[in-house]
DNA sequence: TTGAAAGCGGTACCAG
DNA sequence: CTGGTACCGCTTTCAA
């Protein structure tokens, strides 16, 4: 690195000999220049690694072309392959992801938010549908269209793209309810920002309740989930209310410790203990037993988040889209 | 959303009755205000819901807070976890992350790294250090501390934070052979652009060379890795060279698919067919046979980059940190 | 402690 | 097809 100023617009207008917007235009619009000059532009701009200064481009414009995009966390892949599909999607229109990473910080949403929108983004998804009252007067209040992604189990501020959260733990519980299991358990990893996790238990109760089976036991930690939370967290429950017959987990990572704590228990899965993941772990058909779960489609969702906000920059209407999901059914729960 | 323009500092300046940039020094240099005046300009400020114009002060003060980051990939958290780690280390110094995937497409790191750069960031850090020619040179023009991250086995364009990738592939394969394994191969996804896995294939035959084993088998496909094509590579491999007794693989992901296709030709691990894999999923130690592993410190990577990008903007020299990877020997290899 | 004025590097509109 | 000229919204001297 070297510190001199970086080359503008002036630089590459004077070593050529035009003005400085017939070199903006030679850039935005080349057709309307000379095709020698522009030619003579060119050369110049790679000579001198010439960058344009979107800082002032986007000022002057009064437009970005950014995106800012607002997730709880990259661990995982719980949303990176979100991003990842959003990413691409946006990329067809040259438009650019300002990532911002609340790691499930209540504290931080307010304050990402407006870091984000301080970059006048021309549009911002954001993960979840339950915001603190700030948050969502700053997104409305920004008047560029917004995405809420992952949840849509209620209003959305503009538009939306992902699933019944609610849903998904009253499937998770349905399934093991038609299996024969009849006392229920939800664990994992509960952090008081993901609302999300929220819904599916409550979803996991109405099933329960509406089965007449009456209370779950609940196991869970304010912490990441991983392996060791979940043996950690099955072992203590187990011990507790040995009468347990089927746990519905919170993410595939922690099933996968509550597989190998029931493994040390001897306890058989699936004829004597059920167990339900939620995400699709790559690795969870290959555990043996294989890993019952919920697959949400993660790319669909980045996908569709993409196609949304390219939509409202087109004019088009806000709106919520429904992104699919499904119960995989494998060897832990087949008894 | 409502389309109306954003209040900016004269909005706000102009209903308190002060000059604009009397605001501005409440927001930036607070005590340089009358603490009663101050008090009316936030009230201002929270009335209007007013977010500063970041592309304006950046343009202004020639600086953007924007630290560029590039990886070559988020899914499955092979970079996600270093850029959480970054995210939150530059996160201390209000620095913001704007972030570009390459998806590990070769024609996509120049034009990615040139709209990095047009957001005039303080910094960029970048996966790898084998760039096209014209990336290393606008990296350089641009003036500003490079990190480049994950591999560090060779030079660097102005500091970098990671590992060496041959002296992995290397312990990969001296496991193996010291446990007694001969006939080794290499298996996985492998993209052109990824240059580190080649360099751990390089490793891996350094070390069977050094111990005089000869030729390894190398099944590869340019797909992104998956247990599906782990269990697709290890089926056609063993078929066509029965006599393998260890597989290196590129990543654990893959790795889960091998051990399924050796479970289904009844190839017993370890006795049989040893395994290694390469970073340390969650689930690894989750398997039966849990899965011997290369655990590289991505946590400490992402930390590590973030203090190297501080410590550069505060003039300190460039630099080069090694990060921590092990050996994490499980059951797939310990016969 | 506060204000006026000159940019920062572009874009957009209008004239030539 | 090309150049002149106001801004875009904020920061930064420099005076008051």
């Amino acid at each position: 690195m070297d510190s001199k100023a970086p080359p503008t617009l002036a630089s590459i207008a004077e070593r050529v000999g035009v003005s400085v917007n017939t070199v903006s235009r030679a850039l935005r619009a080349p057709n309307t220049v000379r095709p020698q000059l522009r030619q003579r532009i060119n050369a110049a701009i790679e000579e001198l690694n010439y960058v344009p200064n979107r800082l002032a481009g986007g000022l002057s414009a009064t437009r970005s072309d950014i995106v800012g995009v607002v997730v709880a966390s990259l661990y995982h892949s719980e949303f990176a392959s979100i991003v990842d599909a959003l990413q691409a999607a946006l990329l067809t229109q040259n438009l650019q992801v300002m990532l911002a990473n609340t790691r499930y910080d209540p504290d931080q949403e307010e304050r990402l938010v407006r870091s984000v929108l301080s970059w006048r983004p021309v549009a911002v998804a954001i993960v979840g549908i339950d915001h603190p009252a700030k948050v969502s007067v700053l997104l409305k209040a920004a008047g560029v269209p917004i995405v809420e992604m992952w949840d849509v189990g209620g209003p959305v501020i503009d538009s939306g793209v992902g699933f019944d959260h609610v849903a998904v733990g009253r499937a998770q519980a349905m399934h093991l309810i038609e299996r024969g299991y009849r006392r229920l358990a939800f664990l994992g990893s509960l952090r008081d920002n993901d609302r999300r996790a929220y819904k599916r238990l409550q979803g996991v109760r109405e099933a329960v309740s509406a089965a007449g089976l009456g209370e779950i036991a609940v196991a869970t930690m304010p912490h990441p989930g991983s392996p060791d939370l979940g043996e950690a967290l099955a072992t203590e429950l187990l011990a507790q209310s040995p009468e347990i017959d089927a746990i519905v987990c919170n993410s595939d990572v922690v099933a996968f410790g509550v597989l190998r704590a029931l493994r040390k228990l001897d306890r058989k899965v699936p004829s004597e203990v059920g167990v339900v993941g939620f995400g699709d772990n790559p690795a969870s058909s290959c555990l043996t037993p294989s890993l019952t779960t919920i697959r949400p489609d993660r790319e669909a969702i980045g996908r569709l988040s993409g196609e949304v906000v390219i939509a409202r920059l087109n004019g088009e209407e806000g709106r919520v889209c429904f992104a699919d999901w499904s119960l995989v059914e494998r060897e832990s729960t087949s008894s």
